[in-house]
DNA sequence: CTACAAGTTCAAGTCAACTTGAAGTCAAGC
DNA sequence: GCTTGACTTCAAGTTGACTTGAACTTGTAG
């Protein structure tokens, strides 16, 4: 049970110390554990810090991570709340990965064409597009 | 050649009209063609506004689709740029798709099972999970 | 004992991406 | 000829996600 004081958790996770607080401020993460006044964390928040960066690149706000993280205490008003967001989330995430290598292709496509732009590129038919 | 309306665009492409003059005057969309000072567009504005649609969904900034764009217009200095940008975003990308299947596979497990936590889920070996 | 580095809070500032509001133009219908 | 509705510009406001600065506390090193 090491403890990891903010900047040491900052400097591991690649954010700044100045994030941890704020996201602390808005309920993102619980309160961190004090020895006089000091924050200190533990292995554990590096999984929490990791889940909101990745989530927050695929599109999730912060309310919306947050929703997600506080299934954990049922409070009646949000119970069941979060299993809609999930299924939401989990739309928007087959439609995010369509599109992800769609426009993978694009530009691939792009990259090895002489086309004077993607638009055209888009519907050029040239054998080195097609390669 | 059909003549839209501003307003007409943005009801089909389900943007705000104010958007599609934000994008003009930032230069993320060409000047439009005018009639009596009046926006009117023709059919590839569609195309345009979903691919800026897509790629601001994947994390692209308006910046960054201006300059995948600019690379019709090969100004001397902003020459050969777009291309080791779209490099840069290919390499994103994959990255992307990756994260994106795994937390899919996350918010799945965490909706089959009776976990208190996503993150105790995460580390949970229950048959309700395997499943 | 004093200085210092590293933490604290709280308020205000920043940046990207829009949105809103005020004031004006203009063709079309009554 | 006057009103209406859809546009225009320009400046200012908003939102989400942080960042920065000022003023203060506190354990550790010299």
């Amino acid at each position: 049970m090491q403890q990891l004081s903010i900047s040491i958790v900052a400097k591991q996770a690649g954010i700044k110390a100045s994030t941890i607080r704020y996201y602390e401020e808005i309920n993102l993460l619980p309160p961190a554990a004090r020895q006089n006044g000091r924050r200190y964390y533990d292995q554990q928040i590096f999984e929490r810090l990791a889940f909101i960066r990745t989530t927050q690149r695929l599109g999730f706000s912060l309310s919306e991570i947050q929703l997600l993280f506080q299934y954990e205490q049922q409070q009646a008003p949000l119970a069941g709340l979060w299993r809609q967001l999930a299924k939401q989330k989990l739309a928007d995430l087959s439609q995010l990965l369509e599109q992800a290598s769609h426009v993978q292709q694009l530009l691939q496509r792009g990259l090895r064409c002489r086309c004077a732009t993607l638009e055209m590129c888009v519907h050029c038919v040239l054998q080195h597009c097609q390669a």
